[in-house]
DNA sequence: GTCTATAATGGGATAGAC
DNA sequence: GTCTATCCCATTATAGAC
């Protein structure tokens, strides 16, 4: 079961639970919580999905998708300069983790909750973002724009992009692009 | 019941639980697991913490006091201008997140498992520790060494470091120490 | 301080009717 | 596609003996 042919219910179902998952994380979210929010009782789940396994790993799957497909759109739209592609990838990011706010902080937070068998069916989507995201700072890195080593920076940049998760308040005067482009700035060397 | 009078009892218990809790996550985490490690039977836990929240509240109050004292040592030892003070404290923030491994950890993955009274009373500590990475960040900013939002800045900085922890590999070729001192030159403005 | 035994609860998952 | 009913199991926590 893939991303395209799924059921409107199988679909729903999915978007309820990414909610539920990043409120309460996948270990506190009970199957009896999802079929509540659907209006159902729990025993009609599994007529949608073989066993939890299965729900988380079509969150991630999602949501692994979905930020793919955002951050390949971004790089489409945006300048051919190296800076303006690394603040298209941070604001597509940021996009995805705070104004969806949904399958992607999942994807982030509960990888490790999967099991072997979906880690592995999953991991190209992943694989896919993650080289997207080298290309660009790669080719940051060649143009002089930021410096250091290849690896730890692109670990670091995603690690801040990421733990934003924890403390933006959507409420407050910033907004995701503020962010990414707070960023962006923080690690560039400009003529001034 | 605070770090000062534990019993040695407990406080290997606090060691143990501190170690599963960063394998295993704290909610699938049992305390038969936590038992088993100590070589005891799950029942004798509770002659030593009331309940489960408690086990957790003792490892991140840990965790918290011991990254708070590693960072004022870590101050005092270094040398005065803002790029060392900066470094010292990357440093030390990652040598507990990294070589200690454990309880530090789980304050900063577990601190939303905490029920509000912990919480409560856990937050001056994690407050300190957060004062402290201000006031290096702030005379870092004030003599121009970084540029940026004061908040944004912290936070991102935190963000990177906290982040290492999902793919630092101690059997690497990089020390905790490689990483600090690649993230401040990451983020510093040098004369070339 | 630890044991045995067990209470009490809630979890994931199934079967078969509708 | 959903319901009811229920099974089976793991979990946290307690009581009282040693």
């Amino acid at each position: 079961m893939n991303v395209i042919n799924e059921s409107p219910r199988r679909k729903e179902l999915t978007r309820l639970a990414a909610q539920l998952f990043v409120q309460e994380g996948f270990d506190r979210t009970t199957v009896r919580m999802l079929a509540q929010e659907m209006g159902i009782k729990s025993g009609s789940l599994f007529h949608h999905f073989r066993d939890k396994q299965e729900i988380l790993a079509a969150v991630i799957e999602e949501g692994t998708h979905n930020a793919l497909a955002m951050a390949r759109q971004a790089l489409v739209e945006c300048g051919p300069d190296a800076e303006s592609r690394l603040r298209a990838m941070a604001r597509a990011h940021l996009e995805t983790l705070l104004t969806d706010r949904n399958a992607h902080v999942v994807a982030l937070y509960e990888w490790r909750r999967l099991d072997p068998e979906a880690r592995a069916h999953l991991s190209h989507l992943r694989d896919a973002y993650e080289a997207l995201w080298e290309e660009v700072i790669d080719a940051a890195l060649a143009q002089g724009l930021i410096h250091g080593d290849r690896f730890l920076v692109s670990r670091f940049v995603m690690g801040a992009l990421n733990w934003t998760v924890r403390w933006y308040d959507p409420r407050g005067p910033r907004t995701p692009d503020d962010l990414a482009d707070e960023l962006v700035a923080m690690i560039t060397r400009h003529p001034a």
